[in-house]
Parts: C-alpha cells; sequence; structure tokens
RNA sequence: GCCGAAGUGGCGGAAUUGGUAGACGCGCUGGACUCAAAAUCCAGUGUCCUUCGGGACGUGUGGGUUCGAGUCCCACCUUCGGUACCA
C-alpha cells in the first residue's frame, strides 16, 4: 500500500515496452515535432547523474508535446567511435569494438531504468556499419563535388573537369586553397596525378599538408587537450608539430552562409555569438609585398589597409613556404633555432601567449608599396600559417601584438593615427584621423580604408577580400577506432573512390592499436586489407568523431533504410529538429559541422530544409565534488604521510602537499566544507589503494600508522582526517561519479527526474548534492495521499469541486504550461508542490481537480502518473490524454494585495479592490495609517500608481 | 590571451516586461507523537538593532541612470565552458 516506485516503475516500463506505447510511426495525421538530445559518448565509468539532465528536460518537453496531439520522434542513440575506446584497448588489450558494445548495453540499462519515452526501435550507433555506410557515402559526395561561388552551390567534379578542358581555370569562381591559373592546354599536358592535385584544391573533400601533434616517445598523435606545455599529458614526452597528408574538408566555401544562416535560427544569442566569431567574417584587402632584391611577391592579408603607411616591418609564419628562400645565410642559424622553438609550441598556447613576443629575423627586407621603404622580413609564432595567407604586414602604432613585438626587438615605429578627439578609444578601434600617411592623411579611418583600397586595386598590387577565421576541418585520424575512408590510391597515388556498391567500407579487426612507427595510423599494419589485388592501396587514415554526429539527427528518421541515409518521405515527414537539447561545450565544433554538413545534403537536395536544429537549448553541467586527501611531497622516515585538510591549513603548507583524490564513497559529510575520513575510511582507503598501506595519516585527534591509532588527546578514540573539497567535473578519473541507478534504485525514477529539474534552470551549471532529494521524495509521497490514504483507502470522489480547488487546479495549469514553454522545468516542480499543499490543506479529493492535475504531471512523473490514471480507471495510457485546458475565469480576484512605497521603499501594503480607478488607489492609499506617519509633516511630490502592481508615493 | 556564460540567505534556487527580494525545497531551531529513535505532523528561520510598535542594512565589488534596479549602463573581481585531434 501507498506509494511504492520499487513496485510500480519496472511494472510500467515493462508494458510501455511490451504494447509499444513509445513508438513513433512515420506517417500521421498529427502535426509532426522533432526532439532531439545530444547522443552521448559510452564511456566506461558509465553515465552518471550530470548526462540525463538534459535528456530528463527533453522527455518532458516531448510527452508535454504529445499530450498536446503532435507526433513526437525522440530517439536516443551513442556516438561510438572514438579516442577513449582505443585508449582503453591500447592500455588493457580490450578491443574497442568489446569494450564500447559493453558500454553501450550498461548506457541503455541506465536510461531504461529513468523512464524516458524513447523509440527504442530507432536507436543509431555510429560505429554500426550499416550506419557509417552512409558516413562513408556522404563523405564520397563532398570529394565527388566542389563549390561554385557564382552559382553559390556545390557542383560534381565533372562538371570541373569540363570547364578545365575547354578554358582551364578562365571565368571560374570556386573556392579552393589556393587560386591557380592555367589554360585548357595546360589542363590537357597534365599527367593523371598532376590532375589529381589539381583538384584536390577544389573538392569539398580533399588532401593536404597539415600538422599534427607527434609524440615520437609515446608513437602517437596526439590531441590537444593531451598536450601541456609542449609535453605530453601522459608521461610528459616530448611533442613536436609534424606535417602530414591529410583529409580536409572544406567548409570555408559555406562560411557565408553558415553565419547568414544564424538568423533565422531561435537559438541563443550567446551561442548565435559565439559561431558568429568562430566563423570570424572580415573584410579587408589582399595585397602583395615585393621582397627585395628578389622577384619574389609575398601575400598578405589586413583588414586595416589604411595603415599602411605604418607598416615597418612584415611577420611571417614560421611554417610559411617563403622562409627557406628569403633567409639569409647570416641569419640561417638564427632561424633554424627559432623554427625549432616552434615546433615544440602547440597553437593554442602560440596565440595565447601575450606576454612575451618570440620572433627571428629572415634577414630579407621587403618593400613597403607606399612608403617604397625596405622593411625587415620577421617570423614569429603568432602569425599562423592557416588564417589568412600566414603573413602580416605589422603596424606597431596600431596593433598591440605588433607594438609588443617592435619594442622588444627595437623596430621602428610610426604613429599613423591621432585619436586625440576620441578619449576612450583603444588602439585597436576604428576611429581617428590619419597623420604621417600620404595622401590618407587627415582622412578619418573610415573614409581612409575605402581610398587605400581603391588605391590598391587601382595600382593592381592587392584586391578588396572578405576573410574568415573559420578553417577547413581537419577530417583524418591516425588512429583505429573509426570509420575508414572509403578511398583507394592507384600506382600513381591517385585518389579515387570506392564505388558506391561496395559500401560500407569495414573496419578491419586488429588487435594492435598503437599507430606505426612513422605516425600512420594502426590500420597500415592490416596488409592484407590494405593492399588490394590490383595493386592499388586503401587510405589508412580513419574519420574523425564528429563525422558520424554531423549527421546522425537524420538517420533516426528511418534507421533501418539499406537504400539510402533516410527515405524522402521520412526525410520530408520529419523535415528537420524542432528542439535540440545539449551542453554548450558543443557550442561550436559539433553544431558548426552539423550545419555544414546539412546545407550540403540541402543543396544535393537530399534533406528539404537549410539548417536541422531550429531551437537550440544548452544544458549545463551537473558538476561533481571531488575530495582530495592531501599527502606530503616528502615522505617522512621513508613513509608517504596524508594530513588532514585543517592541519595544512593551520600550518601553511599549502606549497609542500599533493592533491590525491579519494572515492568519495569513503568520505562521511561528503560535499560539506567539512568533509572528513574516519578511522573506517581511512582503512578503507587503504584497501583500495594498496600502495598506501604503510602510510602515516595524521589528523587533530592522533595519527594512524599501519593499523594502530595513537591519539594525541586524551580520550580520542577515532580520528577526522579533514578532505579537501572542490567543485569539478564528475568523472572516473576523480572518483566522484554518482550513478543515476543507485539513485534510482533508492529514490524511484520519478523522484530522481523530478529532483534534476529542481534543482536548477537547465541552462545553468550546478553541483550534484544528494541531500535536498528527500524534499522531492516527500512531495511524491503527499501527492499519492491525495489518492489513497497510508492504510490504502482510497480518497478520491466524484464531489464536484469548489472555486477554490478549481482555482489551485488552474493556477497549475497555467504556471506549468508556461514554464514548460519556455523550458524553466525547475518551477513547474515548485508549481507542483505548491498545489499539492494547498489541496492537502482544502482537503480535496476530488476527481475534477485530481485527474487534470495527473496529466500535468505526467511528463515529470510517468510511472506514478501512469499509475494512478489507470486507478481512477482508465484503460489506456496517461500518454494518449489530452493537456488540460486552461480556464481564465477561475483565477480571477476580486481584490489585489498592493505594496505602497514611500520614495520606492515598502512601508505598508494594503488589500484594494482589483477594479479600483488610479484615482481611488492613490487616494486610498494617502488614507492609510501606516503612511500617513511618513508622509504627515512632508509635501507628497508625486505618487506613482501601476494597477495591479504597485504605489509609490514620493515626499 | 580571445570568445561565451554565471555570481541572490547556511545550501539548491524563485522573482517571466524596471514594480512586495528570498517562492518552492534542503538544512537548522522549537514543539507534538514515541519508553526511545526513525518516520510523520505543527510552528519559526536573510543579517543586525529593538522600548516588540517597529527600524537599519541587504542580490560579487565600485560608480551611474530612475519615483523605484537582483533586473538597465560603465569599470572591475571571481568561477565555469570553448579555443579547431576529448566527445
Amino acid at each position: 500500500m501507498g506509494y511504492n516506485p520499487a513496485e510500480i516503475e519496472p511494472k510500467w516500463q515493462q508494458r510501455w515496452e511490451e504494447e509499444g506505447v513509445y513508438r513513433v510511426p512515420n506517417e500521421s495525421d498529427k502535426p509532426k515535432y522533432y526532439v532531439l538530445d545530444m547522443f552521448p559518448y559510452p564511456s566506461g565509468a558509465g553515465l552518471h547523474v550530470g548526462h540525463p539532465l538534459g535528456y530528463i528536460a527533453s522527455d518532458i518537453f516531448a510527452r508535454y508535446k504529445r499530450l498536446n496531439g503532435y507526433n513526437v520522434l525522440h530517439p536516443m542513440g551513442f556516438d561510438a567511435f572514438g579516442l577513449p575506446a582505443e585508449q582503453y584497448a591500447i592500455e588493457t588489450g580490450v578491443h574497442p569494438a568489446e569494450s564500447t558494445k559493453r558500454n553501450i548495453e550498461r548506457y541503455r540499462a541506465q536510461l531504461r531504468h529513468i523512464g524516458f519515452c524513447y523509440d527504442w526501435s530507432r536507436e543509431v550507433i555510429t560505429c554500426d556499419p550499416k550506419y557509417y555506410k552512409w558516413t562513408q557515402w556522404i563523405f564520397l559526395q563532398l570529394f565527388r563535388h566542389w563549390y561554385d561561388r557564382k552559382a553559390d552551390r556545390p557542383r560534381p567534379i565533372e562538371a570541373l573537369i569540363a570547364h578545365f578542358a575547354q578554358r582551364g581555370t578562365e571565368g571560374l569562381d570556386a573556392a579552393c586553397s589556393e587560386e591557380l591559373h592555367f589554360s585548357a592546354a595546360d589542363w590537357a599536358a597534365m599527367s593523371a596525378r598532376e590532375r589529381d592535385e589539381v583538384l584536390m584544391n577544389y573538392r569539398l573533400a580533399y588532401r593536404k599538408v597539415t600538422y599534427v601533434n607527434w609524440c615520437p616517445a609515446l608513437g602517437t598523435v596526439l590531441a590537444n587537450d593531451e598536450v601541456k606545455d609542449g609535453v605530453s599529458e601522459r608521461g610528459g614526452h616530448p611533442v613536436e608539430r609534424k606535417a602530414m597528408l591529410q583529409w580536409s574538408l572544406r567548409i570555408t566555401a559555406y562560411a557565408e552562409r553558415l553565419l547568414r544562416d544564424l538568423e533565422e535560427l531561435d537559438w541563443s544569442e550567446a551561442m548565435k555569438r559565439m559561431q558568429a566569431n568562430w566563423i570570424g567574417r572580415s573584410e579587408g584587402a589582399q595585397l602583395f609585398f615585393e621582397v627585395a632584391d628578389s622577384d619574389r611577391k609575398i601575400e598578405i592579408y589586413t583588414t586595416r589597409p589604411d595603415t599602411i603607411f605604418g607598416a615597418t616591418f612584415m611577420v611571417l609564419a614560421p611554417e610559411h613556404e617563403l622562409v627557406p628562400e628569403i633567409t639569409t645565410p647570416e641569419q640561417r642559424e638564427e632561424v633554424e633555432k627559432y623554427l625549432e622553438y616552434v615546433k615544440r609550441r602547440s597553437e593554442r598556447e602560440r596565440v595565447a601567449e601575450v606576454k612575451d613576443v618570440t620572433g627571428a629575423f629572415t634577414g630579407a627586407y621587403a618593400i613597403n608599396p607606399f612608403t617604397k621603404e625596405r622593411i625587415p622580413i620577421w617570423i614569429s609564432e603568432y602569425v599562423l600559417k592557416d588564417y589568412g595567407t600566414g603573413a602580416i604586414m605589422a603596424v606597431p602604432a596600431d596593433d598591440e601584438r605588433d607594438r609588443r613585438f617592435a619594442e622588444k626587438f627595437g623596430l621602428p615605429i610610426v604613429e599613423i593615427i591621432d585619436k586625440s578627439m576620441y578619449p576612450g578609444a583603444g588602439i585597436e578601434d576604428k576611429v581617428g584621423k590619419m597623420i604621417n600617411s600620404g595622401f590618407l592623411t587627415g582622412m578619418e579611418v573610415k573614409d581612409a580604408i575605402e581610398a587605400i583600397i581603391r588605391k590598391i586595386e587601382e595600382m593592381g598590387i592587392g584586391k578588396r577580400k572578405v576573410n574568415y577565421k573559420l578553417r577547413d576541418a581537419i577530417f583524418s585520424r591516425q588512429r583505429y577506432w573509426g570509420e575508414p575512408f572509403p578511398i583507394v590510391y592507384d600506382e600513381q597515388g591517385v585518389a579515387h573512390a570506392v564505388p558506391e556498391a561496395e559500401l560500407p567500407v569495414e573496419l578491419p579487426w586488429l588487435d594492435e592499436f598503437k599507430p606505426t612507427a612513422d605516425g600512420r595510423s594502426p590500420l597500415a599494419r592490416a596488409t592484407d586489407w590494405v593492399n588490394l589485388p590490383n595493386g592499388w592501396r586503401r587510405e589508412t587514415d580513419t574519420m574523425p568523431g564528429f563525422a558520424g554526429s554531423s549527421w546522425y539527427f537524420l538517420r533516426y528518421m528511418d534507421p533501418h533504410n539499406d537504400e539510402a541515409f533516410a527515405s524522402p518521405e521520412a526525410l520530408n515527414y520529419w523535415r528537420d529538429v524542432d528542439v535540440y537539447i545539449g551542453g554548450t561545450e558543443h557550442a561550436v565544433g559539433h553544431l558548426m559541422y552539423s550545419r555544414f554538413w546539412h546545407k550540403f545534403l540541402y543543396d544535393l537536395g537530399y534533406v528539404p530544409t537549410k539548417e536541422p536544429f531550429r531551437k537550440l537549448i544548452n544544458q549545463g553541467m551537473i558538476q561533481g565534488v571531488i575530495e582530495f586527501l592531501y599527502l606530503l611531497k616528502e615522505k617522512e622516515d621513508g613513509y608517504p604521510k596524508f594530513l588532514s585538510a585543517k592541519l595544512v591549513e593551520a600550518r601553511g603548507l599549502h606549497d609542500q602537499v599533493a592533491r590525491i583524490p579519494v572515492y568519495i564513497g569513503f568520505v562521511k559529510n561528503y560535499g560539506s566544507p567539512d568533509s572528513y575520513l574516519d578511522l573506517e575510511g581511512i582503512r578503507k582507503f587503504i584497501e583500495w589503494r594498496p600502495e598506501f598501506e604503510n602510510a602515516i595519516f595524521e589528523a587533530e585527534e592522533g595519527v594512524f600508522h599501519q593499523g594502530r591509532f595513537a591519539p594525541k588527546k586524551e580520550g580520542a578514540t577515532d580520528l577526522r582526517l579533514y578532505t579537501h573539497s572542490e567543485t569539478g567535473k564528475m568523472s572516473k578519473r576523480y572518483h566522484n561519479v554518482v550513478n543515476p541507478d543507485d539513485v534510482v534504485a533508492r529514490y524511484g525514477a520519478d523522484c530522481f527526474r523530478m529532483y534534476e529539474m529542481f534543482l536548477g534552470p537547465i541552462e545553468q551549471s550546478k553541483p550534484w548534492d544528494t541531500k535536498g532529494i528527500d524534499g522531492v521524495s516527500k512531495f511524491l509521497r503527499r501527492f499519492w495521499e491525495l489518492f489513497e490514504d497510508e492504510k490504502g483507502n482510497w480518497l478520491v470522489t466524484d464531489e464536484a469541486p469548489s472555486k477554490e480547488e478549481l482555482k489551485v487546479l488552474h493556477t497549475c495549469i497555467k504556471k506549468v504550461g508556461e514554464d514548460i514553454r519556455r523550458f524553466a522545468f525547475n518551477t513547474c516542480v515548485s508549481a507542483f508542490m505548491v498545489a499539492a499543499n494547498d489541496l492537502r490543506k482544502l482537503d480535496c479529493h476530488k476527481r475534477a481537480v485530481l485527474e487534470p492535475l495527473l496529466v500535468l504531471m505526467a511528463p515529470f512523473a510517468p510511472h506514478l502518473t501512469e499509475e494512478l490514471w489507470h486507478r481512477l480507471g482508465h484503460e489506456t495510457t496517461i500518454n494518449d490524454a489530452a493537456w488540460p485546458e486552461l480556464k481564465e475565469e477561475y483565477l480571477v480576484e476580486d481584490t489585489i494585495t498592493y505594496p505602497i512605497s514611500i520614495n520606492g521603499k515598502k512601508r505598508a501594503v494594503a488589500q484594494l479592490p482589483a477594479n479600483a480607478s488610479k484615482e481611488e488607489l492613490e487616494k486610498a492609499a494617502l488614507q492609510l495609517e501606516a503612511i500617513r506617519k511618513w508622509i504627515d509633516g512632508k509635501t507628497v511630490r508625486k505618487v506613482i500608481v501601476v494597477p495591479g502592481r504597485m504605489i509609490n508615493i514620493v515626499v
């Protein structure tokens, strides 16, 4: 009897599954609605309580939409290719396919326990050959197309070949890596190999030389976040930048459209701004500087061509192709030393470093086309090869970094802008009057920019250009656990697409996952697979994590189709994702790539919408508390020694201790400032980390060593080894993962769902704290008791509800409806609590009130409401009920409680009629006793009355 | 560094459009029930002062706009996310 989630939840989960309650058809008279979660990467640690936050929110919204008459697509799947599984394989020898399968099963079971309304028949797993067949297929479409800027859409590569055969590059305006110029005759004379290289310059999926973080000691390529301070995070081995021929995707061809189409999206302004900044559109000029005493030219891009008279030196990216050529013999040694240094620097370090600029002089000079002066050419890490042209004209007077560079290396600074009439304008603000600038002198910056560009174009040394910070996406990984490329190379090294009929190119089974000695992917070891009978060879790189996740939302629409990635019928019915919920950590990467792929498929006529995700909701992270023990860096008498955090504090030993994360299950008062290990906790800790078996543990009360406790204080029998608590990521490595299964087992899924929502707004990050969950649990029991008392007596009656009871109900209908629509689920839970409290006070057990309330709460607590719904006599699922209609007439009040302020400070409240006029309200307020005492003897200067809101008297 | 977000009681948070700051819940305090404890129920709970009427202060810090600012503007501090091979 009574509310027993352990009984009703598995029962309903099973029945829903048996009856296919959450199966979604691809045809329906109802309007469609697509609610999507960012699918998880199934890590070995399992789901923690942070993951379901967004899933619960989307589940509530999907259920809400279904109750409002929509055919709702709400699927789930797994992003299953990726680095961690491969890393795990290298460490343990367990094949990624096996660990991934196991992890997915665990995730699936965990998700099931929470009672989501997923249509599991539509599950998508990116490492499944049936799925990645189509990832490869889309890649091939990219490979087979180039972007025609005139037509503003991709066209088949055959059209480009025809163009070259007829006219060479003449009249071509195509997205490319490098502007090429050749004639039809040149094209005709090219070898197959040369033609392949030319076409690579235009393909949307193409190969070029790019740099990777190569760690010779580990024999592997590292992700940027695996590199810290120029060495590998694991092991601290040196890392260098190594050039490799790799696949890239020409996302830059879509830069303008990716930027422009942001406007029509229902995303937060912050998110749109982040995407826009990532795309980084700028307007400026592209121009050439001649290298002195040479026929070489250096191409630069600048957003400030107006400052060219102040360009007193040039800086090239260290990797710039002209560097070896122009470096003079005297400077060779210095330049090479500098290149050696840069090789060890990560890209992030290179741009982030602002305090200390570094560089080297090449010995060569360029000619400033306007001042005609010889200006030195330097190289420096702050100029990046892949941004702009990899070369800049340095204007120390008007650019912060250039100025620092000039100051450090004693280069001339020529002031070119007078900003005296713009007080407060920063060095890089585009305002001021030009000085020392030849024909530009006296102009305003804005006019000067226009004038100089016109002049540059007139002189034929450059042209106006729009540039994007967005770079093409490197699409090769020298890894095993990813999609193989559907590409083969012939004897001459020319890339060919694998015929569509032969897709998927399946990933061969390997037992050794380390890359080869020269940095090629582990797949290179699968020689039987790599070498084809006709002498051709397969591509051995694999695709990155974002390949499979860039289009998975389309596959859910028609997940078992073997003829197409999804049928046109399914695509035309579901169209796009109406609401997409996921973390901000994907703000740029995943969302940008998905938008790019989607636009490409749209251009080819495969999908009916320009954008994949109409509305985006960003969910915050649920953080964990990390509990650290302090371990002295110096051993004491040869024993490791742990100190209570309070002792470390008192003795000021922070510099002399290391922090060892401890499993939170051992810690008393977990999460509070005075969390600690007692003797029992220490024993568990030693059992868990046997290497500390002989360690000394010292706290205020005494010392524990080798199983014995020596009290410092008389009579002490236990100690408190205080831990240091910090909020941070919930992660296996900090041993602070809270498993939703444990919470569900203790409180039930409905309680878990509501508590996660009750914690706060979904878009905010917050630490997980189990303490508050009792409140929600208590609420659910009280809610149940509106229907059935503890003794099992059914209380629901068919009496007509009172006006007051209807007001409680309709207040809740209004609040919950509004709040679900604005994704404020935390306040919905409060609204349910308020309603339950009020109804309990009114001793209301009437069906006419409770039944609609049940429907309101069904999205939040699906099991409990389904159970009570059936007990009320319904035979069909509550998911097919109708959302209760709001009747405003039950909410109107006769009187309103007005706050009355003097000079903006509240001094009194008064019940006044709701229909009173401004004048009546003013009069009533001035007559109040509590108000008179404030205004007596003063003049009332003004009375502000906002009907329905407040009254303010100014004296 | 750059881009983005957030700072409100002891804690999670509420205040939707510039209009009663602290809804709802946790915790805490007191009471009821109980041999006792748990559970449950009732009452109180921002801080300080108080003659117990009330008063002063209070939304990261400093300034500003306004009859009125948690909300708008300027500057700063702190924390979190991203920064292109973690997913």
